[in-house]
DNA sequence: TAGATTGTTAATCGATTAACAATC
DNA sequence: TAGATTGTTAATCGATTAACAATC
């Protein structure tokens, strides 16, 4: 009995986190746990799990705690992990490729159903089960069937003209790894960044704050 | 003239991309940019760009606006590019190999040092200017010298006693992609998690959010 | 019933936005 | 000087934490 409805992006954000940690003790075969023994192993308050839980219904027993197979099957729906939306990889370089082999798409709400590169040499040659496609190709293979999102592993100057043929293809949904802003672009389109340079520098910055801090003291 | 201190993660967080579109425009010329443009560009509010950049002391000027590069070396400053820490890679599959070859440490505060993998057929290939070294020669290479940084690309079952070990030889700062809480573990550690699977899953939930909007209107 | 733990409301904290005086 | 735009303070909004009555 979901009141979704609103959920706000921090929320959204922890439902993976929870996602995992309730699976392994699924897994472990504890059937039961408390908002404050959940928090303290996932370093939260109390609190704020049961604020969490309690965006989309009441799955708690008072006295008791919560179910950790129901509350996993919750956020499973929760999340939309249930059905799998078709998903395209544009760029099949380093990035990409580690994309493809590296995530359970399946496991996460997606199938991968195409992977297009521009340059011939990586053309025609096997990726998981598929086969690597000419991007000359796409909107051909676009127009046969729905494609609900691209995967963007491409170099940032290829950005800019790419996802604006795919917008154009009626792509409005991105999982974007290149340093390009395509919600600037595009303000209709859901866009979710994997920025790891972003994520690097801001390493750089904790490591570098940390040890000012050190030799201040 | 930085006043640092307590600056909050979430200005952080912006100050890479910032440091991106600062970057740009210095190299198409633009030496000046004002609060309103900059914000227009990036989709912020002017407010939040004047109260980010004044987070580290006055670049502005009244009437004017800012300096792009002066700004853009500000940032720099901020971030510790300007130093390189040294950084070893920890598992040289799909994932590890493709981080190594797509990212530019140097540009991002970072030297990659080394790279470690435990099966056997990967030891001793080459990785960028590296060759890949056997995982059990971790010790007495981080023994010959200070190494700032871990970078954790190895299977989830694996990365509680790899993280263990690291930690033991004085490594307390990780950029994780693997699905293992360090932070839980280690408090004092410093951890960046690049949870891509996460990532794909919140896509999963506003394609989904989205659609039942749709539905319903 | 007594004890435990939730669901929910209220209080606090932090981050974003608005407003405007300072000043280039 | 007049116009533009900052730096900064105050107001608003949202997210987290605390408190406690409800209830299993």
């Amino acid at each position: 009995m979901p009141k979704r409805e609103n959920i706000s992006m921090s929320v959204i954000r922890r439902l993976p986190r929870y996602y995992r940690f309730l699976s392994e003790l699924a897994e472990q075969e504890t059937y039961r746990i408390s908002s404050g023994e959940l928090a303290k192993r996932m370093n939260l308050t109390a609190s704020q799990v049961r604020q969490d839980f309690n965006c989309f219904g009441g799955f708690g027993q008072q006295g008791f705690g919560y179910n950790t197979v129901a509350l996993k099957n919750e956020i499973e729906q929760i999340l939309g992990l249930r059905s799998l939306r078709s998903a395209i990889l544009i760029g099949v370089g380093n990035l990409g490729k580690a994309v493809a082999n590296h995530i359970v798409f399946e496991a996460r709400g997606f199938n991968l159903v195409g992977a297009f590169e521009k340059s011939q040499n990586l053309i025609g040659k096997p990726l998981k089960s598929l086969l690597v496609k000419d991007y000359n190709g796409l909107e051909a293979f676009c127009s046969e069937r729905v494609i609900d999102v691209a995967i963007l592993c491409i170099p940032e100057k290829e950005a800019e003209t790419v996802s604006a043929q795919l917008y154009s293809l009626g792509i409005k949904c991105f999982w974007n790894f290149s340093h390009y802003d395509i919600s600037c672009k595009y303000p209709d389109a859901i866009v979710e960044n994997v920025h790891m340079g972003d994520s690097l520098m801001t390493l750089s910055y904790r490591i570098f704050e940390n040890s000012e801090k050190n030799k201040n003291s």
